[in-house]
RNA sequence: GGAGACGUGCCGGAGCGGCCGAACGGACUUCACUGCUAAUGAAGGGUCUCGUGAAAACGGGACCGGGGGUUCAAAUCCCCCCGUCUCCGCCA
């Protein structure tokens, strides 16, 4: 939800904002629009309700004979306020939906333009050189093939039992899951983060108040019988969290949340149908932090190192893009995103996002803090991934050796009990 | 799954349909008293929103789990939902 203030007072930048990520100027106007509508319904309404409070007050206190011709007045009365309530209530509707269709602004410096305009901020990784990544000097193998010689996931099995982009982890697969769910917990907790494991059913307000039932609604998991969702990410959890709260930001609040996640990819039919790295089920350990409005891009930067350092550690090649702002979701005013060098596809894909909200999504969902002045106002809210299933698909692909082995990076051997490379188990 | 009880402000806890934004405690803030702390006395409070105002303020409206309804008038009566608790049953 857009600042209602910065709506009447600084309608400029909400006009750029929208320029900028190729949404309609006109929303702004129509939420404008809205918005006076709403406050004269809202006056009218408030007179007269003002005026059936003196009157009801005036019936109390009249005596038994006054009572009857008072009563016939204040009827009238009545039938007025309820119509002009129920005029607020439509202005009130209206407004919102309008303001509802506007996204957060973008932040300055947030590379205009649609998907293909990101700005890349960094290449990296022990093979890279300028913006290149040296190639294997072997054909490399691609990570399905790669994963099933090693028997580190089952995907027929997970097709025959629940069909499609559904697998298996098994054996070696499972474990490198859990051991790089388990470093970047480590790293989280070194860095100041309360592990959680949330729920990953959530009621209707709070996927509504994340977002997630806007542009993303025919992505989300919905059990009609209970009338709950199933969450993409644990971010919905960890921001339905404090939802409706006051919170004391003396310190920031960072929780870091382990749980799985549920996508129906239902507009990605044909794309990435092989392996796991598109896929409806999936783990993650993400990153969720309340802080001051002030402090959000530091935060947001912050939460980009933690990541790389987490990439580095698994001596991973990849680019950090700043996405581009027609290319973020409505709540996020930022979105740095971490693309992991693919050798069978020659390409970068995602292995992590981080988006800073500022005071979008609290504003929604109502989390607030004590300023400085005493008054309570929205927090900003920030999220990042600090490890998902994915990644295997990248540590496959980039350490595997001639031999058919892969190579275990040090930083992770520890999660894997001193184990130093991955083993092809023959089938027999 | 069945039966019942309950949901009031930061916390506890009252509340005949009008005199209830809400008694009374406690906590908190300010002031007074005290050499300091404690104790004591006095005063003050929440949230959202609309309007006037440069602002401090002032005035209006809303908020007693949420949403509807009845009524001139609802914390109080009725319905639905959500949540908490107790008992019984069922499954582990």
């Amino acid at each position: 939800m857009i600042d209602t203030q910065i709506l009447r007072e600084q309608p400029e930048a909400l006009r750029a904002s929208q320029e900028r990520r190729g949404d309609p100027v006109s929303h702004v106007d129509d939420a404008i629009a809205a918005d006076s509508a709403r406050r004269t319904a809202i006056g009218e309404f408030e007179s007269l309700r003002a005026q059936q409070n003196a009157s009801a007050a005036q019936v109390g206190k009249a005596s038994k004979e006054e009572r009857p011709a008072l009563i016939a007045a204040a009827k009238e009365l009545a039938q007025q306020v309820k119509d002009a309530q129920a005029a607020a209530n439509d202005a009130e509707a209206a407004f919102e939906a309008a303001a509802a269709r506007i996204a957060n602004i973008v932040i300055d410096g947030v590379p205009a333009g649609g998907e293909e305009n990101f700005v890349t901020l960094e290449h990296r990784g022990p093979r890279t050189s300028g913006d290149t990544v040296a190639p294997l000097d072997f054909e490399p193998r691609d990570h399905v093939d790669l994963g099933e010689s090693l028997k580190a996931f089952d995907l027929a099995r997970g097709a025959k039992v629940s069909g499609t982009r559904f697998y298996y982890l098994t054996g070696i697969g499972m474990r490198l899951e859990l051991a790089l769910m388990n470093m970047a917990l480590d790293k989280t907790l070194d860095k100041g983060f309360t592990p959680v494991t949330t729920p990953t059913l959530v009621r209707p307000e709070i996927m509504q108040g994340t977002g997630f039932l806007g542009e993303h609604a025919s992505e989300v998991y919905y059990l009609p019988a209970d009338d709950l969702y199933l969450v993409g990410t644990s971010e919905v959890a960890l921001a339905g969290f404090h939802a409706d709260e006051i919170i004391d930001l003396e310190q920031p609040k960072r929780y870091a949340g382990w749980s799985t996640c549920y996508r129906r990819e239902a507009g990605s039919a044909g794309k990435d149908t092989r392996g796991i790295l598109r896929v409806h089920q999936f783990n993650k350990l993400e990153m969720f932090a309340y802080v001051n409005p002030a402090d959000a891009e530091a935060e947001h930067e912050r939460m980009r190192d933690i990541q790389t350092d987490l990439l580095d550690a698994c001596e991973l090649d990849y680019r950090v893009i700043d996405v581009a702002a027609g290319d973020l979701g409505s709540s996020a005013a930022r979105k740095f995103d971490i693309e992991a060098w693919v050798p069978s596809q020659g390409t970068y894909r995602e292995l992590t996002s981080t988006s800073n909200c500022t005071t979008f999504q609290a504003r929604r969902l109502k989390t607030r803090f004590k300023d400085e002045d005493g008054k309570n106002r929205p927090v900003a809210t920030l999220n990042g991934t600090a490890a998902t299933t994915r990644w295997i698909v990248a540590l496959l692909e980039q350490h595997q050796q001639a031999d058919g082995t892969v190579r275990v990076p040090e930083a992770l051997q520890p999660y894997l009990g001193g184990l130093t490379a991955l083993e092809p188990i023959p089938t027999p």
